[in-house]
Parts: structure tokens; C-alpha cells; sequence
RNA sequence: GCGCCAGUAGCUCAGCAGGACAGAGCAGCGGACUUCUAAUCCGCAGGUCGCAGGUUCGAGCCCUGCCUGGCGCGCCA
């Protein structure tokens, strides 16, 4: 209906152009969008406003000719079925009132597509790959891991149903420092428990989990670690902890609902000579240069504020060096679209990862890096703080135990992924009104319980094709047709700017129209065909509250 | 010192690519269950959109400066 309404507006300015003997601009693209102000009509569009600002002419002026240009089309277009007014308003909006029986027609549509309703071309099969949560296997993860989980799990599944060819990948930090550091991390605490004289790092892990990895290296190695070099013994701690503290991860993700394709290995960049590889190739085009001992990449002459060590001066690479590699690997594969999701605190490092991509001679467009900012964890009125070395944190898993995996993956996507979150963990649980994800349940429950009722009571519903719709007149049963009828606009959008929390935004306002609806109108007591009219109505509703449930990653209950 | 994100009602936040009167939830006050689930709904009250300039026919949104909070700026990750 909107694309239909986009079709003959773009005509209408066509042809407004013409007589003006004007350009079209070539980057026009005008917003249609559903108005849920009464006053303003159905639809609303700023086409004539843009149009005014790349003319430099009068909006209004304009917007009247193309209102003149839309009756004429109408005629031929067929249009006159479903447009009843086309007015100019305001500073130059082009507002359209629809016949009432355009919304009966996109209600039908709704029910002929079900659960499918919604779902776009936007992506036309492309291939896009998101890669996302990527913490470092060094403990497990913990609430701002969650944030990063949810958000890009949600992203794909969108992404998905936009017509994306979608790809979860998650990157193993498994080379390298910090793991260096847990191995001899959970090594000291081996031999503490077996009464050797230890003396911890300042900078070492002190969570219990590590106490608990060591407890597990007791009892399969007994004293034999003892015996070895200290840095073979480290190392099959690394390797050991490292390994359970992922798989533990992996559990916490499947926990949570979220799944990946592929598990990218850090440390298989160096075993695959990816690493030498790519800095061979920057070496020879000239990017990679030594200077103090070290290799360093030109980034500079890439946006990045100053060039960076890739190699230090005592032969180890740095994390930018896998980095590098990575993404060489991530662009050899030919995505459409790859999607960094980062933590906040490492924004400081786009630039040099953006740097290193057109260093390597790819065009860096595909590339977009989208950061997810912080969780403050709140518990009643207490802050809790995090940090991983500390071993001061709260985990996915005991959020996702404490609130459930519904509520704290609703929450997660009650943010835009730019602003900061206070996850107050008291008020995921409680089961009141106060909380967004039972609301949109509850919508969910309440009309499967009017199926139940309709079952029991025998009334009927009559087939589709029997039922006249236009028994449907009441406000809020337009107003909810409308606002179906802007389900494929949200998720167009929120998709083109990667914005996820849209979803959780559209799904609060139409249950909250519903649960309105519910309370002002009996839908099972009317005659057989209002009744029958009006459990359709819901059926559409609870189609594109169980879809969008469904791309949240949240279960959609038949009863609460 | 430089950079990134934020500053909208008492609180937590929306505000879609500058547009039509700045919205929602919670908290506060007052109402609605012999009815398809009250995990719901209705009503009232509540805002110089951090401050000051600027661009524009039009700014919560763009530009400049300042203030406040968070986070970064390493041959740490």
C-alpha cells in the first residue's frame, strides 16, 4: 500500500518537474510515511519540502502542483480505488487520506501473508556478515557481553528477514597477551592450592572462576604441572582454561538463544600464515615500514591520526596484526556487508582498522563498524561495577538465570545501541506492569485466551472469504489497521540504519493499542460477522506481535 | 590536551534522513474487575529539549563555543 502510494507520488513529481522544466534531483527520495495524527490524514509526505530546498522554490507552490500532477495519474494509475483526498498542509506536506476500504484491503493482506507480513526485498540476497560479542576467551561473559549478544543477534535476524543473506561470526581472541596471562593466572592458583609460595600479578585475573579452573587442573593433573617447566606447565593451563572458559561461553550464548555460524580462531590467523601473509603485502605496496625496531602501519596517510605498530620492536605482533589479517580474511570473502559490533571502548580503534582495510587495497564502504555502549548494572538502588581482571562482575549467565532470557534480551533492545543502559536487574523481574516484555506477552496471551473462549463458547469463525470487513469501523480498529499497515516501514528502517531497538519501540505502541482495544471492545459478544471480523483482526495482530517477538528472540506465550 | 557517545517531564527514555501542536512508561493524584486473563485500561497533573550564539521559510535534530556525565587516546587488550 505505502509502496503503492510511493509509486504514484514519485509519478506525481515526474511530472511536476517536467512542466516546471526542471531536474528531478537525482537523490531524491521522499519519505511516505503512516501519520498517526488523525488530523493529518492517513499518510503524509515531505516530498514537496525537499523538492523546495534542491529547486529553491516555494513549497507550498510546489506541493500544490503535484497534488494537480496526482489527480491526473490517479485516474489512469487506478489509484482513485484507494486515494479519497490529497491535500497541501502546513509548510508543504502532501497529506493523503485514504478510502476506509484501503485499510479492509491491507487487513487482508496481512492475513494472507501471516507471519510473513512485513518481510522485504531491501537486502535483494546479498551477503552480509555480523560479527559480534567476540570477547576474549579469559572469563566468562558478563552483562555488557549481553548487550552486545542480544543487539547482534537481533541485527541478523532482521537483517535476515530483510532479505540479507546473514552470517553470525564470532572472533576468538585466542593468541596473545591476555591469554598469556590467564594461563599463568590460573597456574599460581594451581600451585596455591597446592601450598606452593605464590606471588599474584597485579594485572592478573582474580576472578573465582579461575580458582575453579585451577581446582580442575588439580584433579586431572594432580602434582604432574609441578614437574614440568614453568612455561610448558603455563601453557597447558592456557590452553586448558581457555578452553573450558569458552565452551562456557558457548553455553551462555545457547542459554541466551544465541547462535553462530562460525567461530573464528585468532591464533589460526598465525598457525594459516595469514598474519605473515597480509603484512608481506603491506610491506611490498609500501604501507608496512620499520622504524625503532618495529613495523609499523602507515595509517596516517589512511585518516588515522598517527601510524601504529603492528610488530614491536622484540618480534611480537601486536593485536592491530591479526586485526589486520582478520579483515583481509573477512574482505577475501566477498561479504556485501560486514558488520563490526564493538564495546564503546574501542571506538578509539576504527580508524586504524578502517586505515588498515584500505591499506590493504580494498575500498572500505562494506565496512561498517557499530558500537554498543555500556551497561551500568543497577540492583535496587546499587551500582555495580565491572571489570574483568578485578573479577568484580556480574554474569550473562546470572542475569539470564535471575530475570530470564526474555526479559533480559527485551531489555537489552530497550536502548538505542549508542546510548548508555542502566539494566536494573530488580525491575526485569518483577512480573508487573512496569515491565515493557510482559506487557507485549501479555497482548500475545490474552488473544489466544479469546481463541479459547471463541472455541468453547462455539462461536465460530467464519471463512475469510465470507467476512465483510467494513463492520469494522471503530477508531482504535483503524487505528490498529494503521498501524499494522507501518509494520513493513519499521522494519525497512530499522534495517537501513541498523537500528534494532525500532522493533521493541513499533511492538509496545500496537499492544498498547490492543490492550486499549481489548478494554473498550468485546470482540466475541457482537453478531457472528462482527465477531468474526473482529477475531481476524486480532489474528492479524497476533501475527506481526508473534513475528516481531520472534526476531527479538523472545517466546511468545499462548498463556500468562 | 585531543577524540567518541550522551545531556528532552520528579525518574528511565523515544523522537524514524531538519518539518505540522515535543511523546511514552514509571513515580504522584483520581477512577474501572458478577464481563474474552486487572501482568490490563481510563482521566488529571507534569517540559525555557544542558547553556549561548549561528545556518534555514522552519532546529530537540545541522554548525561554533562553553558546561556536566561516561568512555577512549600505549611497542595494553
Amino acid at each position: 500500500m505505502r509502496n503503492r502510494l510511493r509509486r504514484l507520488l514519485y509519478d506525481a513529481v515526474s511530472t511536476t518537474c517536467r512542466k516546471l522544466g526542471q531536474e528531478l534531483p537525482a537523490d531524491f527520495s521522499p519519505l511516505v510515511e503512516v501519520q498517526e495524527n488523525e488530523q493529518f490524514g492517513d499518510f503524509s509526505s515531505n516530498a514537496a519540502l525537499i523538492l523546495a530546498k534542491a529547486l529553491h522554490r516555494n513549497p507550498r507552490e510546489l506541493a500544490g502542483h503535484i497534488v494537480e500532477a496526482f489527480d491526473k495519474e490517479d485516474v489512469g494509475n487506478g489509484a482513485a480505488l484507494l486515494l479519497d483526498t490529497a491535500e497541501v498542509a502546513g509548510p508543504g506536506f502532501i497529506n493523503f487520506r485514504l478510502v476506509r476500504q484501503a485499510w479492509l484491503e491491507e487487513l487482508r493482506h496481512v492475513l494472507a501473508e501471516g507471519e510473513e507480513y512485513g518481510r522485504s526485498h531491501l537486502g535483494q540476497g546479498k551477503r552480509v556478515q555480523v560479527e559480534f560479542v567476540s570477547a576474549n576467551p579469559t572469563g566468562p561473559l558478563h552483562v555488557g557481553h549481553g548487550r552486545s549478544a542480544a543487539y547482534g543477534d537481533v541485527l541478523a535476524n532482521l537483517l535476515a528477514f530483510s532479505g540479507y543473506q546473514v552470517e553470525r561470526e564470532y572472533y576468538i581472541n585466542d593468541a596473545g597477551a591476555q591469554m598469556a596471562m590467564l594461563g599463568r593466572s590460573t597456574f599460581l592458583r594451581y600451585c596455591e592450592l597446592l601450598e606452593q609460595e605464590i606471588d599474584f600479578p597485579e594485572n592478573g585475573y582474580r576472578g573465582e572462576y579461575v580458582r575453579a579452573l585451577a581446582e580442575e587442573l588439580k584433579t586431572k593433573y594432580g602434582l604432574r604441572l609441578l614437574e614440568l617447566e614453568e612455561e610448558q606447565a603455563q601453557a597447558i593451563c592456557r590452553r586448558e582454561a581457555g578452553d573450558a572458559i569458552l565452551q562456557g561461553i558457548r553455553q551462555d550464548l545457547e542459554n541466551f538463544g544465541v547462535r553462530f555460524d562460525t567461530w573464528f580462531s585468532e591464533q589460526s590467523l598465525f598457525e594459516s600464515a595469514a598474519v605473515e601473509t597480509a603484512l608481506e603485502k603491506l610491506k611490498e605496496n609500501g604501507n608496512l615500514y620499520e622504524k625503532d625496531g618495529a613495523w609499523w602501519l602507515r595509517s596516517s596517510a589512511y585518516g588515522d591520526d598517527e601510524d601504529r605498530v603492528v610488530v614491536r620492536a622484540d618480534g611480537r605482533p601486536t593485536y592491530l596484526a591479526s586485526d589486520i589479517a582478520y579483515h583481509q580474511h573477512k574482505f577475501a570473502r566477498a561479504y556485501d556487508l560486514i558488520i563490526d559490533l564493538w564495546g564503546a571502548d574501542h571506538h578509539g580503534y576504527i580508524p586504524r582498522v578502517r586505515a588498515a582495510v584500505q591499506a590493504l587495497g580494498y575500498a572500505p564502504d562494506p565496512l561498517k563498524i557499530l558500537l554498543v555502549q555500556f551497561v551500568n548494572l543497577v540492583r535496587g538502588d546499587q551500582r555495580v561495577s565491572m571489570s574483568t581482571r578485578a573479577g568484580a562482575f556480574v554474569t550473562l549467565a546470572e542475569v539470564v538465570d535471575e530475570v530470564g532470557r526474555d526479559a533480559a534480551r527485551f531489555f537489552y533492545l530497550l536502548r538505542r545501541g549508542d546510548a548508555h543502559l542502566d539494566f536494573d536487574l530488580e525491575l526485569a523481574k518483577q512480573q508487573s506492569a512496569e515491565n515493557p516484555v510482559y506487557y507485549v506477552q501479555y497482548a500475545h496471551a490474552r488473544i489466544a485466551s479469546i481463541y479459547d473462549k471463541a472455541r468453547e463458547t462455539g462461536s465460530r469463525r467464519l471463512p475469510l472469504r465470507e467476512v465483510d470487513f467494513s463492520c469494522l469501523q471503530q477508531p482504535l480498529e483503524i487505528k490498529l489497521m494503521k498501524r499494522l499497515a507501518a509494520f513493513p516501514g519499521v522494519v525497512e528502517s530499522a534495517a537501513a540504519t541498523l537500528e534494532p531497538h525500532r522493533l521493541t519501540f513499533y511492538i509496545i505502541d500496537l499492544v498498547g493499542d490492543f490492550h486499549r482495544y481489548y478494554n473498550s471492545h468485546r470482540v466475541l459478544d457482537g453478531d457472528p460477522q462482527l465477531a468474526s471480523a473482529r477475531l481476524y483482526l486480532l489474528e492479524a495482530i497476533r501475527c506481526v506481535v508473534a513475528r516481531v517477538l520472534q526476531l527479538l528472540g523472545v517466546s511468545a506465550p499462548t498463556s500468562m
